[in-house]
RNA sequence: CGGGAAGUAGCUCAGCCUGGUAGAGCACUACGUUCGGGACGUAGGGGCCGGAGGUUCGAAUCCUCUCUUCCCGACCA
C-alpha cells in the first residue's frame, strides 16, 4: 500500500488519555481511535494486525479439530433465564429492550447460545464429540475500563465450547486446547505460561489462565523458572492420542497469579521462582453439566440411555492480545511487531520522491515486493527522510528498506531489522533473493 | 461502586485565581530556503472555551446542575 493512499493517522504526541504503553502506541501509530470508554474504532493498519492473530487463533482451532460457527452479539434473554445467568451476571451484561418490550443482551460470552444449538441438533451419542469455536465481539459493561483495548467493554474474543459425552472424552477436549493455546501464543512471538485459575462466573473445577509477563502487567504472578524454558508442541502434534503427559509436562510446574498464590505451599526455591507482572490473554475452563444441564443438552447413548453432555469453553482476548502483543514487545521509538502479526512485513522508504532514479528504483522494489506476495507499504511521500523513519519505527514495521540517491550511487539500499535496529546495505541485483526469503514467510 | 482529577483549534497545553473582542507549539494550506533519523522563514485557514441554567452592563473566567474522559481502589476475557 502506498502510504500517500493509506488512511494512517499516526501522532507526534501521545493523546492525555491514554497511559499505558500500549494504548499510547495504538493510538500514536493509528491502529485505533477511541469512540466511548472501552469501546474503538479499528483503523486500517489495527484491523489488519487484529485480523492476522484472528487467523493464527483460526488456524490453530482448526488444527485441534475446533470447527468454527459465528454467533450472534445480541442474544435473548430467555435463554439466560435458563441458566440462571441472566440474574446473576449483575451489572457487566449489557442489557437491552427492543420495541416489543422483549428483553435482550449483548453477549458476553456464548455458553447458552451454543448449548441451545447443540440441544436441539444433536441427540445422538454417534454425534459426539464436538468443538465449535467463534470468533466474535462481546461486550462488557465494565466499571472502569482501562488500559486501552486490553480491558475494554467491546473486544474481540475466540469463545469455543466442547460436548462430550463423559469426563474423560472432555478433559481430553481440555487438553487438546491446551496444548492448542501454547501453540497459538508461540506463532505470535509470546511466551504464554498456563496457570491454575479460579473459575470466576463461568464456573467448573479445571481451569487455567495464559499468561505473558509484561512489566506493564494487570496482576503479579509467580511461577518456576523451568516453565519458561519448555517449547509449545510442534507441528507434528497429534491431538488424536492420549495428551496428558504432554499437559501434565507444563502443570506439574507451580504456577500462580497473585489471587491464588500462596508462599506457605510454594516449593520453588527463591532463585528458581520468577515474581513478575502478567496479562490474561486466553483462560480455559471444564465445568462438566453446568450449562447442559439446566438447558437439557443431552444426547441418547448406544442402550438408549439419556446422557447429560461434559462441557468445557475456552477463550482467547483477540482484541487484548493486540495490546498484549505490544506491553511485550515495543521500544523507545515504537511498536516492534513479530512478522507474524505485523500489519506489513516491509516499508519500504524513498527518500528522495523528487528523484527519478530513486522514485524509478522504489516503484520497481515494490512491484516486486507486490508480485512476491509481501505485505508492504512504500512510504512515496514527500517528506522528510526523518519523519518516515520515525513513522516505520513506531508503526513497529519488521523489515525497513530505505532507497536513497546516497546509496544508489553504489547501487545500494539498506536494508534495517525494526527488531534489534541492525542495519545492512544490500545491492538492488541482490535484493530478488531477500524478496524471495521474505515471501517464503 | 467509593475516592481523586480534567474537559479551551485535529494533538499537547496556556488563559480562569483578580470577568472586558480567543492564545502558543505541533499538525494543516500556499510560497521560499532546506533535505539520509520528526528543519526554518513568511503568509493563511481552523474554536458556541463539553452542555444547560444562573449572577452580571458584560462570563472561557464566578455559582448550580448535568454529560464526558482519565487516574487510584474494589471488580474482570
Amino acid at each position: 500500500m502506498r502510504r500517500t493512499r493509506l488512511f494512517l493517522p499516526t501522532l507526534k504526541e501521545t493523546p492525555a488519555e491514554a497511559q499505558v504503553v500500549s494504548h499510547r502506541l495504538m493510538l500514536r501509530a493509528g491502529l485505533v481511535r477511541q469512540s466511548a470508554a472501552g469501546i474503538y474504532t479499528w483503523l486500517p493498519t489495527g484491523l489488519r494486525v487484529l485480523r492476522k492473530i484472528a487467523q493464527i487463533v483460526r488456524e490453530e482451532q482448526d488444527r485441534a479439530g475446533a470447527q468454527e460457527v459465528l454467533m450472534p452479539t445480541i442474544q435473548p434473554a430467555e435463554l439466560w433465564r435458563g441458566s440462571g445467568r441472566f440474574e446473576d451476571y449483575g451489572k457487566e451484561m449489557l442489557r437491552i429492550t427492543d420495541r416489543h418490550d422483549r428483553e435482550l443482551l449483548y453477549g458476553p460470552t456464548a455458553e447458552e447460545v451454543i448449548t441451545d444449538i447443540v440441544a436441539n441438533e444433536i441427540t445422538s451419542y454417534r454425534d459426539l464429540p464436538k468443538n465449535l469455536y467463534n470468533i466474535q465481539w462481546k461486550f462488557r459493561d465494565e466499571v472502569r475500563p482501562r488500559f486501552g483495548v486490553m480491558r475494554g467493554r467491546e473486544f474481540l474474543m475466540k469463545d469455543n465450547y466442547s460436548f462430550d459425552l463423559d469426563k474423560a472424552g472432555a478433559v481430553h477436549s481440555y487438553n487438546k486446547m491446551f496444548l492448542a493455546y501454547l501453540r497459538t501464543y508461540a506463532r505470535m512471538g509470546l511466551q504464554a505460561i498456563p496457570m491454575a485459575a479460579d473459575t470466576g462466573p463461568i464456573g467448573g473445577d479445571l481451569s487455567h489462565e495464559f499468561i505473558i509477563l509484561a512489566e506493564t502487567g494487570e496482576s503479579s504472578v509467580f511461577c518456576d523458572k523451568a516453565l519458561l524454558a519448555l517449547d509449545a508442541p510442534g507441528d507434528d502434534i497429534d491431538y488424536d492420542v492420549n495428551l496428558q503427559d504432554l499437559v501434565d509436562q507444563w502443570t506439574h510446574y507451580y504456577a500462580a497469579t497473585d489471587e491464588r498464590h500462596d508462599q506457605a505451599n510454594c516449593d520453588v526455591a527463591n532463585d528458581q521462582l520468577v515474581t513478575a507482572r502478567g496479562i490474561e490473554v486466553g483462560h480455559i475452563f471444564y465445568f462438566g453439566t453446568k450449562y447442559s444441564e439446566p438447558l437439557g443438552a443431552t444426547v441418547q447413548g448406544s442402550g438408549g440411555q439419556k446422557i447429560t453432555l461434559e462441557m468445557g469453553s475456552y477463550g482467547i482476548g483477540v482484541s487484548r492480545l493486540v495490546g498484549a502483543i505490544i506491553e511485550a514487545s515495543h521500544d523507545d521509538n515504537g511498536i516492534i511487531w513479530p512478522e507474524s502479526v505485523a500489519p506489513w512485513t516491509v516499508g519500504l522508504i524513498n527518500l528522495k520522491v523528487s528523484d527519478a532514479d530513486c522514485t524509478a528504483t522504489c516503484e520497481r522494489i515494490y512491484a516486486e515486493l507486490k508480485a512476491a506476495g509481501v505485505a508492504t507499504i512504500y512510504d512515496d511521500r514527500d517528506e522528510r527522510a526523518g519523519g518516515k523513519f520515525a513513522d516505520m519505527d513506531l508503526v513497529g514495521i519488521p523489515w525497513q528498506l530505505t532507497v536513497g540517491p546516497r546509496g544508489l550511487k553504489d547501487r545500494k539500499i539498506e536494508v534495517k531489522k525494526r527488531a534489534g535496529g541492525e542495519k545492512s546495505e544490500v545491492t538492488i541485483d541482490a535484493l530478488g533473493d531477500w524478496i524471495a526469503a521474505r515471501a517464503a514467510l
